[in-house]
DNA sequence: CAGTATCCGATTGGATACTG
DNA sequence: CAGTATCCAATCGGATACTG
């Protein structure tokens, strides 16, 4: 068993080759890990969508919310907004390449989600035991 | 941390079936999606390793958010904690099977990260000197 | 229909002090 | 060294009301 200065110290040696680049993961969750990102992804990866017709599809999100953070998605370049001066407007909303670009990711995350599930759920009813007795 | 459950029983009753499915991905992002899970799995990718040596590899992390965040990764399953009743105490935390198991999921997202972040900054570079101007 | 502005309760998380 | 408890400032996010 390596001393913890022993592992800090091949940590260091080995920081160019870091298995999880922390930093790069912080990043990207600092963007899609809030709490209603993802949803609008996955409702628009089926293609493009109207405001409303995003929120219904959403569902509990409220409307201030949705207009944050499809702002930020359009801001990153995930997401184009096209407004059409009619009236009533209509705006829709589409994945551009960069967006459909994540979602690969995000479908190995959501495969990764439905095939441990039942572990996690069985380790927290284990540990609530535990705390329990 | 558990924010977007109710969002996701309302998407689970709505019977959808998506390329990106939202309610796993949701699931796992409101266990890792918060400031420091994935930093401790990144730390921990390499090995074993002490409070205070994780705390030192973070950096920026305080010691009650390093200790909830552990507390959440053991409860999950995710991460192990063997303390030894010396003195001083020493207590390591070691990824599970079903945590290294994230590993390969996590890097896909550094990849990606990796990758696309000139993009997304450039797009945001864009997007504000449009509200400026 | 889409978007903005304001208010305010709820949650977050750092600082600090204390314990075994 | 590792962990817990308390306090409190900052941020988050829903509700509501208003505009083009």
């Amino acid at each position: 068993m390596a001393t913890s200065r022993a592992v800090v110290r091949q940590l260091h040696e080995q920081e160019h080759h870091d298995p999880v680049d922390c930093r790069a993961v912080g990043q990207v969750l600092d963007r899609i890990g809030d709490k209603w990102t993802v949803m609008v992804v996955g409702a628009l990866s089926k293609g493009p969508m109207r405001f409303n017709a995003i929120m219904r599809f959403i569902g509990g999100v409220s409307h201030r919310m949705l207009t944050l953070t499809l702002r930020n998605l359009e801001s990153d370049g995930l997401v184009t907004r096209t407004a059409y001066a009619t009236i009533p407007p209509k705006v829709e909303y589409e994945l551009s390449d960069l967006g459909r670009s994540l979602i690969e990711p995000l479908e190995v995350l959501a495969t990764w989600a439905q095939h441990n599930r039942p572990a996690v759920e069985e380790a927290r009813a284990r540990f609530n035991a535990r705390r329990t007795e």
